[in-house]
DNA sequence: GTCAATGCAAACGATTTGCACGATC
DNA sequence: GATCGTGCAAATCGTTTGCATTGAC
């Protein structure tokens, strides 16, 4: 018979999600880890990304199906869109709803559409700023 | 002054062209490389690489901007969307438009966008037949 | 003939894995 | 006390780069 496998609430594993659900950017890996590291200095790299996975198989995070090589982690588990600056290449939660979406995608050839992942890009209001000003 | 570097033509570079053009998914490099070497067996995958990032420069083919750690190249220089099946993991176009995208996006705070990456997920017509099959 | 482009191999950065030890339940 | 999780180091994967040679113009 199946042994479903426990999950352990470890000291790593509660602070690499407290961590993450602190900031409002949506971190690397090895951003997140130098955040941890602070609390927990003999952490490594590798717990780091096991547990990262291992929350978004739990569904308590997401891991965003974004830009870049690097991957990005989300500590809001809800699905929602992003803005990606340009210029300084930070990633925030765009706010609103973008109703027609679904309606849209439905009418393609045979797909069966079952979500869909958007980012914005653009310039961030501090950037904007250093562009005026230059 | 400064010389505008010049782009020569070769072999490798029209043949990469056009086998990203022939097709309708949107290989990774290494996908495509498969492909070309069919035609120049010769072929080393770094030149794959060079002449993919060269083309992309002259805006004759795009670098998708999403999901995986694997870059993927798409032949149709111009905007458009893009349909992932969840169960082949193939990426192909959406036609259609999506006209209320950028002015929703303007509300949001202090970001001026200057686009989007758009992505929907599902199952495509093959890979639901499988589905119901089974 | 010049200089950009190639093929090869080695370097690189991000992520994953094997393994012995440590910690949680 | 069993076994899951960790830290460390080595392995792996995708991509990039250095360099001597080739080929387009």
């Amino acid at each position: 018979m199946q042994k479903v496998q426990e999950l352990r609430m470890t000291r790593q594993r509660r602070i690499i999600l407290e961590e993450l659900r602190k900031v409002d950017t949506h971190p690397t890996a090895d951003q997140l880890y130098l955040c941890v590291r602070d609390r927990l200095p003999r952490i490594s790299l590798a717990t780091v990304y096991r547990n990262l996975e291992l929350l978004v198989r739990e569904g308590l995070i997401q891991r965003l199906e974004f830009g870049g090589t690097r991957k990005r982690f989300d500590g809001n588990p809800e699905g929602h869109h992003h803005l990606r600056c340009l210029s300084c290449g930070e990633v925030r939660d765009a706010s609103g709803h973008i109703p027609a979406l679904q309606r849209v995608a439905r009418s393609s050839d045979g797909y069966e559409i079952t979500g869909y992942h958007l980012e914005l890009t653009g310039y961030c209001a501090c950037c904007r700023k250093d562009k005026d000003d230059s």
